[in-house]
DNA sequence: GAACATAATGATACTTTATCTCAATTGCCT
DNA sequence: AGGCAATTGAGATAAAGTATCATTATGTTC
């Protein structure tokens, strides 16, 4: 087996690498998480698990977050939706019409970044993009 | 008087000419905002303006929100904060030390944005950008 | 494979942030 | 000044997430 591309780790190893158990309901919550799309709610989550306790839902999302597997998408209005990591840095679109999120990657991007680096006056330690689109669905979509 | 650049709106004309009344509680929000350092949040005027309800506070801000003269900035934990907004259209920074939000521009962005869209499955209707750093002053600070 | 020490769970209470409701008040127009 | 709709504010409610803590499950040791 040799990997196209450099293997995306896998949620459920990167918590027992850290030391975490490896339990039934993070087994659960990891396994609905991959098969979802991106752009969900940890309410979304909470739902479809009805098995599985809130606080567990909640604290298994920050897990992933702090592993760096999880990205967390503060939306201007209501709660911020989540997507597993797919690709390793990369930036958020976000349809207005129908929700969804979407992934993209663009080196340009992180090359004018660090330019204007420069003119700030700090040391820049991160940095957040998103895109407010109207996504190709929504464009075909009949009206409403 | 000749105005050096583009007159940013006073937020009451703004208001007004939306249609809206001028009143008391609004006029004590707007002043406090343009007196106030950028990157508030909305229970720190609430504090700031024990005279004003909390709704008419969370209302006005939405108002100017709305108008376009207030920039909301989600956060990835916490309240959003709220600044005037002092130039047209620009981007923030946030201290991840001391929680300053500052705004910049640069026009390199926005040359850029628009050849990205076209990597892009639909129609870009806005963005956000954020840059998180460690500011001047905590960069200097003794440690702590 | 059973026992153990402890990490993890989940029901529930609580916190935070923001919106809704509605009777009382205020601003604007004439 | 009068009239009326827009606005206000107190408090109820909603939404989103965290803390508590007795009980349960996990990984490890023997």
């Amino acid at each position: 087996m040799i990997a196209s591309r450099p293997a995306r780790p896998d949620p459920a190893s990167v918590l027992e690498d850290r030391g975490y158990r490896l339990t039934g309901p993070r087994r659960s919550v990891i396994r609905l998480l991959d098969r979802k799309e991106e752009g969900f709610s940890a309410e979304d989550i909470c739902e479809e698990l009805p098995g599985v306790g809130r606080a567990t839902v909640y604290r298994t999302i920050r897990l992933l977050l702090d592993a760096g597997v999880l990205c967390k998408l503060a939306l201007p209005d209501g709660a911020p939706k989540y997507s597993l990591a797919r690709v390793e840095h990369h930036h958020h679109t976000f349809c207005v019409i129908c929700g969804n999120v979407g992934e993209f990657r663009d080196t340009t991007i992180e090359r004018l970044l660090r330019t204007i680096g420069a003119d700030i006056a700090g040391e820049i330690v991160g940095h957040r993009m998103e895109f407010y689109i109207v996504c190709r669905a929504c464009l075909e979509a009949p009206e409403r």
